[in-house]
DNA sequence: GCTTGACTCTCCCGTTAAGGGAGGCCGCAT
DNA sequence: ATGCGGCCTCCCTTAACGGGAGAGTCAAGC
């Protein structure tokens, strides 16, 4: 019936790309692809037409494939799966890694749904979208010289006022400088009246400060402050005093809302304050608060 | 300080590219697509020099732009709430379709994670894949001629081959050709003895039906078939009457074990079967069966 | 005034998993 | 001989950037 190139191979039942479209439900464009890819080669590819030709015991193959395709993997991992057959063990850890990252997706898109709904909630009450703009992500890391101290409730910037000119003495001498901007760490809770325990964080540069001894940063300690995996930011300009004790619950209030549950502790970080001399009105302030999803 | 290519523009302070960034926490990559893509404009543009400079009261609209990614929204759809001021009515559409699309994704994720863990529990009992790969996807409904009747149990396809000349002779007189392969649905659930009731599916091609009035068709009846929101298919190849009493539990277990429940009808469609006139060793059989997600 | 190093610019390519279309062969029916 | 479907390859497009090349710019140090 057919002119095949070499009858000698095409004598059992072979299937034009079409028909085996039509049998395995993938479209040609897909079937095409996954050759290009090396997923599943047809059986035979005709030299003089370069027509592909499979057969019928490639539709278990080709299943496979959508079914593994649909779990959520690369056609890269599956084809690891289905070309070098793994050892189980092999497989088994592919798809708990699979499952690690589908349970994350979902708790992202969970916390997503949250802040929709919290953003259709804000519009039917007041006809608007939301003016706080928060921004969930993770912090990395920060190697920095450190001071934790006690600072009073009161006027919170007063004893940082003082530590200034003490901290940039220091750093000219050393010839250090900021390279990030300046942290605080806060590790008491709102509540705590009279005091709060701050870590005043000074991001450095690991080249600078690896041949400067510890003993002589005086006062501040060098150490690597831990990364936060997941923190609510907000990021604020307008005068310090004025609007801190606002702007924390503020952001507080937001992560309830919308989800997540507080933890651990808030950060403040001076994208430009003190110590580039700008006006309280003109300071930008950074507040990070730890956070986790609620399950 | 700067040589500002207009300085009557420039005396406010402008941030370039770079400390907008670190300001921002948004990087200079992304801030040029933005640039590009409309979303967010430098508040100047250097003519000689192509220097982006941005101001510290683009801060908020960049802050927005990231918390609405965090929904989820792509750059366009943002793009139109943050240029064109939206009504509050369609800011809630918006938000609305991007709701369900987060809920329907959860959900597939869900599915996703049942057939993850059911292959690693086939893993752990087999050390191997499971053998039946089962796909699950939506069916289009079908322009087809049907005819409703009922089969006994003993012989399921006896009935189908008295059938079938009269079938293939209506079809002959009428000139009317498969559009795709002959389906049955199955509207008795497996444990009725005696009988299925089963609908013979004849899809047509719109075109060649239209001119064919309903009555010529004798038995047939012209009708849309509906589509399957939701199946879990599985292709078999082989013995059709050896194989069909073990085939559709095998589907409706793996339905259940991986976190979807069962409901409505289960249709066979006749990939290659008696009106190919193959064997019935080289039947190939496709197994849908309709299922929904769990809660 | 010159150099250095950090910063910025545009342009181009790569990513995933295909879909769309152009232009040209192949095979079969009339 | 002429259609017609079917099939081929090649190229472009998608979303949201990241990486890198090669060239121009800015501020500071010598």
């Amino acid at each position: 019936m057919r002119q095949p190139s070499n009858p000698v191979e095409l004598e059992v039942d072979m299937l034009r790309i079409g028909e085996f479209s039509r049998l395995s439900q993938v479209t040609i464009k897909t079937l095409r692809y996954y050759d290009d890819m090396g997923l599943l080669k047809p059986a035979h590819i005709d030299r003089f037409t370069g027509y592909r030709y499979y057969t019928v015991e490639q539709l278990p193959r080709i299943h496979r494939i959508i079914a593994l395709k649909e779990l959520g993997l690369s056609l890269e991992q599956i084809a690891s799966l289905v070309n070098d057959n793994l050892s189980p063990e092999q497989i088994r850890e592919l798809l708990r890694l699979q499952q690690a990252e589908i349970r994350q997706r979902i708790q992202e898109d969970q916390a997503r749904l949250s802040q929709v709904e919290f953003r259709l909630r804000m519009i039917e009450m007041e006809a608007q979208m939301p003016d706080i703009e928060v921004i969930v992500r993770p912090v990395p890391p920060l190697r920095a010289l450190t001071l934790r101290t006690s600072i009073s409730q009161e006027d919170p910037t007063a004893n940082l006022l003082v530590l200034q000119g003490e901290i940039e003495q220091a750093m000219a001498q050393h010839h250090i400088r900021f390279a990030s901007p300046l942290t605080e760490i806060h590790y008491s809770d709102e509540f705590q009246i009279d005091y709060q325990d701050v870590e005043i964080v000074i991001p450095v540069d690991g080249e600078q400060t690896k041949d400067v001894p510890l003993a002589t940063a005086g006062i501040l300690r060098l150490k690597t402050v831990p990364g936060l995996p997941m923190a609510a930011t907000y990021i604020h300009r307008g005068d310090y005093l004025r609007q801190l004790p606002d702007v924390l619950p503020l952001l507080q209030h937001w992560i309830v809302d919308n989800g997540y549950k507080l933890c651990g502790t808030h950060r403040v970080i001076h994208h430009r304050g003190a110590f580039e001399h700008a006006e309280y009105a003109d300071w930008i302030m950074e507040y990070q608060h730890e956070i986790a999803f609620l399950d």
